[in-house]
DNA sequence: TTGAGAAGTGAACAAGTGTTTACCAAGATG
DNA sequence: CATCTTGGTAAACACTTGTTCACTTCTCAA
């Protein structure tokens, strides 16, 4: 809470009244978080941000987000439910914006792993664990993300799908650079990022819960992930090129 | 409808009156197709079948199967809110009944896909030929299992994951028998048939709207699908085996 | 033929929903 | 200082929802 130190700074100098009185507001502000000495705008992106908060979680241990009703997200918030207009016109227009802040973490993620070569076949563990650790600690946000890529709401389903292919064309890109991939050509990439993203998107349930899709003899989550990617990474190395296959048919 | 036949001949021996009005009968039966002149049972089991569809008609151009209504569904049948309590006790157990039902189209689809040797690169192009003729076909039943495999109902998802999980099993006990992947470990063979049937219910969205997610200039789902079982199969073919690798890491 | 049982009815119930309206207190601005 | 702006309030609105209960029919079997 450096807002609360900044405040107490700013009006403490001068009388010692003042000052302990600015010091006591301060604690208070800390104690009671976001409802205190807040600038507006400051209060209401925190508030914004608080419904974001709230439908996330409302989301995560319920039935999807379509199924969290407007007045159950200002019920958590501690608000009344017309203030919720103050912030959104709609249910939907919250769901996007989740939409463009998850997707914000998801590209935070892959700048990590983007670190770590993803060419090299040696790379694919360490990038596997790295991922697999960053879903576990923003899990509510890729839970988002896996639930809503099909189910609920039209909007939500259409905005996840854009980021999903923006997600793809960059990969493709960024695999087109690749000199083991070079007797590739363009549709390839295409389809081998495709495939390689919609694998981790797949894979994300089983990353945020282990445990619910268990067949206790087989291997973990990230295990099979990693090795889905090298099948998928071998199967690209090996690819002599579509057309003389298709002609075959 | 072979029941207003049977009806008829049953009833309309002797009296030529009687015969008269008995053909009428099985002409309106036929006309109002369930209403009347059932045994009990029959129409029973017709009204949830009726539930069944209406839900799965409601799901397709709506929120998704759990923001469908218990009201909704009886007001598309044309019953009495009531009335849905004789066939099911929740709207969960129609879930539950829906992914059985859907479950065993799927099983056609894969048992006709079969007689085309999935082994064999040469009848990849066949077999997702075949498949997404087959999706189109029953496009509500294979939209039901792409929306709720994660979002919506706990119950519901849980029995499509188990009934996935089936699928990978059978695959897995199927690609152990061929020749062409016997260098593989028993653990490769789950993690391969995993990739495939996953990939498979990745694509099930664009094969059932191909115009959605749309990228002009991309080859068709079908075509990508079958890229992508190519690149994943060459993998297979050209697997080492993991532990080596993982080793080296 | 009569009586049990079950599918479907109709009305009522308490909750919960999204949205609107007038209003208030307090920060921002002149 | 006064004034406008704005985030939040309180109450009401017209609905929809799931569930219940007593009821009517009508089948099926004894």
């Amino acid at each position: 809470m450096q807002l609360s130190q900044q405040l107490f700074t700013k009006y403490s100098t001068g009388c010692p009244k003042v000052a302990a009185f600015c010091y006591i507001a301060a604690q208070l502000h800390d104690y009671l978080g976001y409802m205190t000495l807040l600038i507006r705008a400051e209060k209401k992106q925190q508030t914004r941000q608080a419904l974001l908060d709230a439908a996330l979680t409302l989301m995560a241990d319920g039935q999807g987000f379509s199924a969290v009703s407007l007045r159950e997200v200002t019920r958590q918030v501690g608000i009344v439910p017309a203030a919720f207009y103050r912030h959104f016109p709609d249910m939907d227009a919250l769901g996007l914006a989740l939409v463009e802040q998850v997707s914000s973490t998801f590209r935070e993620a892959i700048r990590l792993v983007r670190r770590n070569e993803l060419e090299q076949y040696g790379a694919i563990h360490a990038s596997v664990r790295i991922f697999a650790e960053y879903v576990v600690a923003y899990r509510q946000h890729f839970l988002f993300l896996a639930r809503e890529q099909y189910g609920g709401s039209a909007a939500v389903r259409q905005a996840i799908n854009a980021m999903q292919r923006d997600f793809i064309t960059d990969l493709e890109a960024d695999l087109a650079l690749s000199p083991r991939l070079s007797h590739l050509g363009p549709e390839d990439y295409e389809v081998l990022a495709s495939l390689v993203v919609k694998t981790v998107f797949t894979t994300l349930p089983e990353l945020i819960n282990p445990h619910e899709s268990d067949q206790p003899d087989s291997r973990s989550p990230a295990h099979q992930l990693e090795d889905k990617l090298r099948f998928i990474l071998i199967g690209a190395k090996h690819w002599r090129g579509i057309k003389a296959r298709t002609d075959g048919d």
